[in-house]
DNA sequence: ACAAAAGTGTTCGATCTACACCCATGT
DNA sequence: ACATGGGTGTAGATCGAACACTTTTGT
């Protein structure tokens, strides 16, 4: 729980804790059943949608930012992590629209005009992927509200977040094809028709079912196991799992899906 | 040309009107007949060799910055500039090690240990390409050397300025593929030898002379123009051009070269 | 036996690669 | 005519999309 004096204490000396004029946006998107999600938080004091995102410690690299960042807000690990791109336009932020007196009232501490957070900000944009049945989801000091949206439904953002989630799901997609993906939305054993729809969802678009698994194969990412799950009248699925040793080598060189 | 005083306004009052804490270095490759080249600039203060950088005026974009940057530097315009990562790590910089006494003497002005120059900052890393032949070098104000490089015979660098090439390098390769490239590597008309030479520079690897331009062809990105050269006893090359409407296309949408 | 879903196999065409070979040019 | 670099053509291998087909399961 964030008490008054935290919120207080963060407006008044976040600037000696963390670097003033950068901050970091996530966009994560969750992942369950066919669904693809992504998580937007309610900010108190401009009322809009944002993306989750923060401020870097002095003392962190951005990744370890960005991870504590997605950790705080979904309670989750050790996810999927990419730097996407690095936002600074001059007039992404409007500030010329501050309302101190607003803000005051808000957030229950003057909040003056010349505030480190007031200040015109570059921000590093990260997203990852994440199973969103298994996240506790928590707002920041800052914001009312934390939910996932339908990615096809989201609401107009503020700022310049909604170029950012497009850039995002850009880069998301194009990297689905050059790194192996899933080990944190899938169970520890999964059917290839499960991870067959992950990759349909995420890409939005449909995949060939007879074909995809076979590159995924052939490259050794996936081992068949001697079990298979019973699903009602219909054939049992084999299960399969990731062979993390591949899966960790082509997370760091690489690969080439199609 | 630079003054005393201009560098003391910078050191002193550059935070009012540049974003402190936020950089940006540019890898600037320069290729001319087979040959890639890197530009470095000599640091007065720290000694060492580094990749030209700057900071972002308050009214800029990234991208304008970048421009500046590389055209104070070069005095070429108009470049392919790519942002490729941003770089923060807490120690990249090493100002422990910073010599109040030394930068003093140096620089001809007191440089504090709390100036905004040596606090902690967040570097956005661009890369372009350019004709070295077409440019003519000006080392910055912090800088008393501004040079070529072999890209192959690189010295050591100054800060994670090592690291920043080698993403730069690995960028730039995998987007030669996704992006047409050339317009200001080559003359107006020019032979596919050349364009080809350009490609396997850029590259650093060695392309199959027969196949390399049916792509380009394919995607009419290249104008078989009705002239020739006359290059001595051999069989005269056909001139091309680029077809600038299709070439400005690929470079917004992208396309897939091999 | 059947419906439904899992999983396999095969064909066709596009594309890439390697390399042989022909062409043009000035001396 | 010949040496040299420019340029074309093609056979074979590889890859990927589409889709028909077979297998498995509980009722």
């Amino acid at each position: 729980m964030v008490t008054q004096e935290q919120i207080e204490d963060f407006i008044l000396n976040g600037h000696k804790e963390y670097v003033p004029h950068v901050s970091l946006d996530c966009a994560i998107f969750g992942y369950h059943e066919q669904q693809l999600k992504l998580l937007l938080i309610k900010h108190k004091a401009v009322f809009g949608w944002c993306l989750p995102g923060g401020y870097i410690k002095r003392t962190e690299k951005l990744v370890e930012a960005a991870a504590r960042n997605v950790k705080e807000r979904t309670g989750v690990d050790n996810l999927f992590l990419q730097q996407f791109k690095t936002f600074g336009d001059p007039n992404r932020a409007k500030f010329d629209e501050f309302d101190e007196e607003k803000w005051g009232q808000i957030l229950g501490v003057k909040v003056s005009r010349n505030n480190w957070l007031i200040d015109q900000t570059i921000s590093v944009g990260f997203y990852s992927i994440t199973d969103f049945s298994r996240t506790v989801l928590q707002p920041d000091m800052m914001s009312i509200d934390c939910e996932w949206f339908d990615i096809d439904n989201l609401p107009a953002l503020e700022f310049d977040h909604d170029e950012m989630v497009r850039e995002a799901l850009h880069t998301m997609r194009i990297h689905l094809y050059h790194y192996p993906i899933g080990y944190n939305m899938l169970p520890e054993k999964f059917t290839l028709t499960e991870i067959h729809a992950l990759y349909e969802t995420l890409l939005g678009k449909k995949l060939d079912i007879s074909n995809f698994p076979k590159k995924l194969i052939a490259l050794g990412l996936l081992i068949k196991l001697d079990e298979k799950r019973s699903i009602g009248p219909h054939r049992s699925p084999h299960l399969y799992s990731f062979d993390k040793e591949r899966y960790d080598e082509a997370l760091k060189n690489g690969v080439v899906l199609s």
